[in-house]
DNA sequence: CTCTCGATGTTGACAAGGCTTACATCATTT
DNA sequence: AAATGATGTAAGCCTTGTCAACATCGAGAG
């Protein structure tokens, strides 16, 4: 391989490609506009290539959103290495900038047509996700798991209601200095 | 009309039936299981009748979804007006519950593709509903406002991760005790 | 009472998109 | 070099949202 002819029969590394392509695509258009036929267009290959790689487009977006738990795990175990005073501030609100800076792969990624109960991938990838919050909080006490689920709620719900735009951003506000204040009182 | 021959050309009252089934179907199938054609077949009209009433699917859910804020609003004034000893603790358990009795409403409601910002009926329903639960906070002041988003974001995000099965309720386990926990630090 | 007209439904069809089956091509193994 | 399994292509089926042209009804004008 490596001869990078671009009018091969074969892509070489297609199941990579589509997964690239697609969270460009999903980071532009939504999950909505992903389409099957378009991604196998973006790629270069024929509408039915990627059912080679994939059953169905639902195994598709799954693996879009197991890579977006990957990178959202890799990123909050940075922030737990870097030892910050509050660590359960600092992952806040990572947590939060992570949702804000890909909206689409974090509606996805907690999309409910997923069904994590079905996916055994998606759900390890989720729960390795939640564990590096979890280590921080959990002296394993049942006061120490509520107050992690408190967080968490907190957290997870400033994320999505900004998503949304439910949270009215009032003019020359800074988005980032309202998150901190409320993350603050964790 | 009032005679209730099964087989007349009009319908009588499209738009509520329509209404009516789609809520059906929808806490049935979810948002993905409601479709136009067959929202019409439960209806017993043909599939592009329901376009005299909605101008596209995204219309109609739409529509559903500003019912759903409607049901949402009754709810939490009801529990405002009864004067609770803690009100923005039960204001957040009903929020939660109304989440977890219609939890695909609750998802439509709170739908990306619903763009409430060119809707301008589904936003005014949005923020309806959710003033119920500013007033109760809200002394104006900016430290009203953090603890009122705050609270906000606490039960909203309660409500999602438990609509999405992330966190995990443990044998034996009462949920409404859990939220009651998670919630009475507000 | 009849006639007309706007509102409401129906029919038939198109296009897009997910998915499948049969076939072509390539790479690797023996 | 021939066989074989993996990978991609071609062609088409089926569902579904949408639209345009036609049918039907109900209500007000005359």
């Amino acid at each position: 391989m490596s001869t990078l002819s671009n009018s091969r029969y074969h892509h070489g590394n297609l199941r990579q490609a589509l997964l690239e392509a697609g969270l460009v695509i999903l980071a532009r258009d939504g999950e909505a506009g992903l389409g099957l036929r378009d991604l196998a267009r973006a790629v270069g290959v024929s509408p039915a290539a990627p059912y080679r790689h994939f059953d169905s487009r639902a195994a598709l977006l799954e693996a879009l959103a197991v890579t977006g738990f990957q990178r959202f795990t890799a990123r909050m175990e940075a922030v737990a290495a870097s030892k910050p005073e509050n660590p359960l501030a600092a992952m806040g609100k990572t947590y939060v900038v992570f949702a804000l800076q890909n909206p689409n792969l974090f509606r996805l990624m907690f999309s409910p047509q997923l069904k994590k109960a079905a996916q055994p991938g998606l759900a390890m990838a989720a729960d390795a996700a939640f564990d590096t919050l979890r280590r921080v909080v959990s002296d394993s006490s049942a006061e120490g798991r509520i107050k992690a689920l408190s967080a968490w709620a907190k957290v997870h719900g400033l994320a999505v209601l900004l998503l949304d735009g439910q949270i009215a951003i009032r003019a020359g506000e800074d988005t980032e200095a309202l998150i901190a204040e409320i993350i603050s009182s964790l």
